[in-house]
DNA sequence: GTGAAAGCGCTAACAA
DNA sequence: TTGTTAGCGCTTTCAC
């Protein structure tokens, strides 16, 4: 797309100023040696004639892009949208560009993704890995040229890279207490792939939990899925046999909570008197549910800003910066669907 | 971030394998000039060293960036969300860049991310419309170098421009029909800013389809707003006190639709007995409410692809493409809200 | 305070 | 089929 009118650059502001490109170059950003008076003339004369710096000539010259990969396993959901959105917040105001991709949850994504993104020569990278990321591996051609690399949400160990996460184990141990505290004694617990430190720590924490109110953990009870909601019916089926029935579920996420709690009530189960629900993430669609759903609160903004932040800094400091990982407050929100005490009104 | 190993350029493959920098700049992109055995030593010379492509100094000279901007209101929505994933699923494929920015509703932040997008040197556009835009002067810049942009669903008439939208004027001339249909007689419409093309299709759809059933239009039942579902409870309160009182609503969007069910529930109305309700855009939260919602079912991830398709296909031929707009399909999915006659189960 | 000049890594017209 | 050469627009060292 070369077409339009001629491009202006600074050999033509030179030109129309009898100074020397250095010279405007140095004027353009503002150099501290320059006379005040040959800075505004150059910036006056640039907006006139319509200059635009290119970019990539100041890349090439630089070796810096100020460009920030980001790798999501989707972005379409509440929680990874709101993230982004802090996420592009920071970087906005700190003109960094943004590349995003998204590994679509399968590692095969995930590793051509960040090949592009390395092609791109991002200055750092932000990260939530796909589903079934089993190593790092792809990622070595960045830490070969020493890319930042700020995991967040779904992270993993990772020398020199840093993490964003919440306490996912403390979040499980307090979703799973709180329904033992409603009397709840024979509860499921619905999870993701356990390679991914959010499903593996919330279960950590559900059994912990378990363990610590003198309720054995029992394996059978544990049910593993995509979380997404698709396999609802074929869950509750399952639950509805199993001896004792359950009298709780505790899914990993709400989308899933949600689902499974509209076909519970499709097959007449009361909730929470028959069985009672806790979610994790507190997304929209979990006040919406009738009855409301407890669930995690899980700061998607925040977590975006801290990330984008922690990278950031990271650029732009020299030295080393020793942090490994930061911890996001979380907290337990009640509702209805957990209350067996409380009637709903 | 120039620290790290050295970085392989061409020249070092031609060096290695005693050619010269042109053929394996040739090589590296499979000219079919070259000998198969000649493309062959140097990709697995270039993989051997480590090579990467250096972005900047390839779009320095070819003039090009092969990244798209994209300008949206805001990230965090699920119709959004879809919609970028659409577009990232097709840029991806085509390998090009995504850029994007949100302008966060206001014109302001709109004006400063088309300035970005701009310095980036995006080859194209992509953009939904800010809540409170008026005009596209800020777009002058794209425009005046033949930077193509496309529109989708906020979209507004610009020459040589293209829109991606769904018929809104239909949809909400549907919604209402089938309000009426159901012996809604005093319809409320709750509205946005009706700058935007989507609020004022939807209202202009809304009020034909009264008066093509003999229902007068009346300006005071119409309901503008920001639609963020915040101000459900004046809403409630004010459409409580209308007289007669509305026995009907068709919100602009879900969020909007659903907050004010929670709020009429809240105060004991019943839901679709007393008062039908019918949003727009088939959020998923629209089936998680109860009772479930009808709504203009909306097909965010192919808008998403089409309209990056669209770039793409006008960035790639020279010709100047005709096609001013596309409309893509939308559907009334008739749920438990709006259903007067069948009583819920 | 300002200028001259070299070079970032790649591509493409032209030459061979 | 491959090589030579110039230059994209900017930054920066060194010189004045």
């Amino acid at each position: 797309m070369n077409k339009g009118k001629k491009v202006i650059t600074i050999y033509d502001i030179a030109e129309a100023l009898n100074l020397s490109p250095s010279t405007v170059s140095r004027g353009l950003k503002d150099h501290p040696l320059l006379k005040k008076e040959t800075i505004r003339k150059i910036k006056t004369a640039a907006i006139k004639l319509g200059y635009r710096r290119n970019k990539f000539a100041s890349n090439l010259r630089q070796k810096q892009s100020f460009t920030i990969g980001v790798l999501v396993p989707k972005l379409n959901s509440y929680f990874m949208s709101s993230v982004i959105s802090g996420i592009e917040k920071i970087t906005n105001q700190n003109e960094y560009g943004l590349l995003i991709n998204q590994s679509q949850e399968s590692v095969g994504q995930e590793i051509s993704c960040v090949k592009t993104l390395f092609d791109s020569h991002v200055d750092g990278l932000l990260v939530s890995l796909a589903y079934d990321t089993k190593d790092l591996d792809h990622f070595s051609c960045m830490m070969e040229k020493n890319i930042p690399i700020v995991f967040f949400d779904r992270v993993t160990n990772c020398v020199g890279c840093m993490s964003i996460v919440i306490d996912n184990h403390k979040a499980g141990y307090e979703a799973t207490s709180h329904l033992i505290e409603q009397g709840c004694r024979n509860i499921v617990h619905l999870t993701g792939n356990l390679l991914r430190n959010v499903y593996a720590d919330r279960l950590q924490g559900y059994s912990q939990a378990l363990t610590d109110h003198g309720i054995t953990f029992d394996q059978n009870r544990v049910i593993a899925g995509d979380l997404s909601g698709n396999g609802a019916k074929t869950i509750v089926q399952k639950l509805l046999q199993m001896k004792p029935r359950p009298d709780a579920i505790f899914a990993a996420n709400d989308t899933s909570a949600v689902s499974i709690m509209l076909e519970l009530i499709q097959a007449g189960i009361k909730i929470p008197e028959e069985i009672s629900v806790v979610g994790f993430n507190n997304d929209p669609i979990s006040r919406v549910i009738t009855p409301q759903l407890t669930t995690i609160d899980y700061p998607a903004i925040e977590m975006g800003e801290l990330a984008a932040t922690s990278l950031i800094n990271k650029l732009k400091s020299t030295q080393t910066n020793s942090i490994s990982s930061m911890v996001l407050q979380h907290s337990l929100i009640v509702r209805d669907s957990s209350l067996k005490n409380k009637p709903k009104n």
